[in-house]
DNA sequence: TTTTATCTAACTAAAATTAGTGAGGGAAAA
DNA sequence: TTTTCCCTCACTAATTTTAGTTAGATAAAA
């Protein structure tokens, strides 16, 4: 019997964080020795952990998930990294396997892909749950132009900037109002919305409110 | 030793439901008899599960939590419901409180608050995260011009071609559009949506569908 | 009957949104 | 290095919304 496989666990819901820890005491070859509810330090924590496997959200505050894989690049480690993110969107997948994320798989999936992911990426392979990998071939066999409107890439297209500007017009400000909060042009909070309606494909700022309200994209504070 | 508390899971992650599986199974006082991964028929489910208590998420796709509470309150159930958040927001909390829900907690509380608000609920006692607490107390105490005015009288006060008008400009229909619809002059169509502002004490037609969608007064259709 | 509520509509004027195009700077990636 | 993405801003022009006031018709209520 070789060692135990040792995992550090990175999501800011600590519900989800003791439910997956749960499931893996089930399994005696894993051991978590770590947890994180941010990504701040979390690759001097890993390091310190000397963890061979980090499952981590990729919505996280402080730090990104993006940004944490890169200071891995950075700093030349040899952790395991396992996505397990809520959105299947093509580019952030994309993304975090450049990055050298060694397996991905949405919160959709079973507690069981996740034993099966950390045992076949401990062992040096890749693990990508099946929508991803559909995701993956349907981008590669280039069904482009007629992919159907997905929701989750819409939502994971929008920019920091553009949801910071699609959350004060959904709590009633004006062009105006932004420009002035955000000491931009109103020109550019124009273009924004533009952008935004163009990407969500609504006709008017109505639409980006219901869009907003009906994804919880944002918080209203009025 | 009495029975065990009967309960339903319901979120759209796979992986959180098999979490607090886990995490629930730890516990003898507990049986999960039943999960669902949206919202659809989730009112039957529970009752021929005979639950006890429901741990539901809002975001779920089919149906979401609040329609869920909706239909909850028209069937008269008494099943006790904890809604399980990602997001705090004090509209929210009041909503589902309104709606009959005995707990809220946010998923990034810890796995024991879970044991601990399906314990309480179903006592009969409520249950809401400190945070939670936290964000009620605040609205109540440090927002003093909270409610102006009686929701509800403004929602009685609003007549029925006005809401006519409301739904179709909450269904992105430009004044144009609707006076085209209803077979009116544009100068009539401005002036319900000038009333219906005034009535609801909005900024813009923002406003105005942020109240029609809290409080469901339309169908939207698109 | 008088009052009230509702729907209708016009008028003016200011303000905001929508739509398209073009373009510069900066940072990161190929 | 070149490309790509994001944020930024300008310019024009058409359209829509917002704001205020006024007012006729009708039906129901006091």
């Amino acid at each position: 019997m070789e060692n135990k496989i040792r995992i550090h666990l990175a999501d800011d819901h600590q519900v989800l964080i003791d439910g997956i820890l749960a499931v893996l005491k089930t399994n005696p070859n894993f051991e978590v020795v770590g947890f994180s509810l941010n990504g701040e330090n979390l690759v001097d924590k890993v390091a310190k952990d000397n963890s061979d496997v980090l499952v981590m959200d990729i919505n996280m505050p402080e730090k990104d998930g993006i940004q944490v894989l890169r200071d891995f690049n950075e700093k030349g480690f040899t952790c395991r990294v396992i996505i397990l993110s809520s959105y299947d969107d093509v580019k952030l997948i994309k993304e975090v396997i450049k990055l050298g994320a060694s397996g991905y798989l949405t919160k959709q999936c079973a507690g069981e892909n996740i034993i099966d992911a950390i045992s076949t990426v401990a062992q040096g392979n890749q693990y990508f749950s099946s929508s991803v990998k559909d995701k993956i071939f349907n981008a590669l066999t280039g069904n482009t132009q007629n992919q159907p409107y997905d929701v989750n890439e819409v939502i994971a297209s929008i920019t920091s900037r553009e949801l910071e500007i699609l959350s004060l017009i959904t709590n009633e400000k004006s062009g105006k109002e932004i420009s002035e909060i955000l000491f931009i042009s109103t020109n550019t909070v124009e273009t924004h919305r533009k952008n935004l309606m163009k990407k969500i494909n609504v006709k008017s700022s109505i639409g980006l409110v219901l869009f907003a309200t009906k994804h919880n994209l944002i918080e209203i504070t009025t």
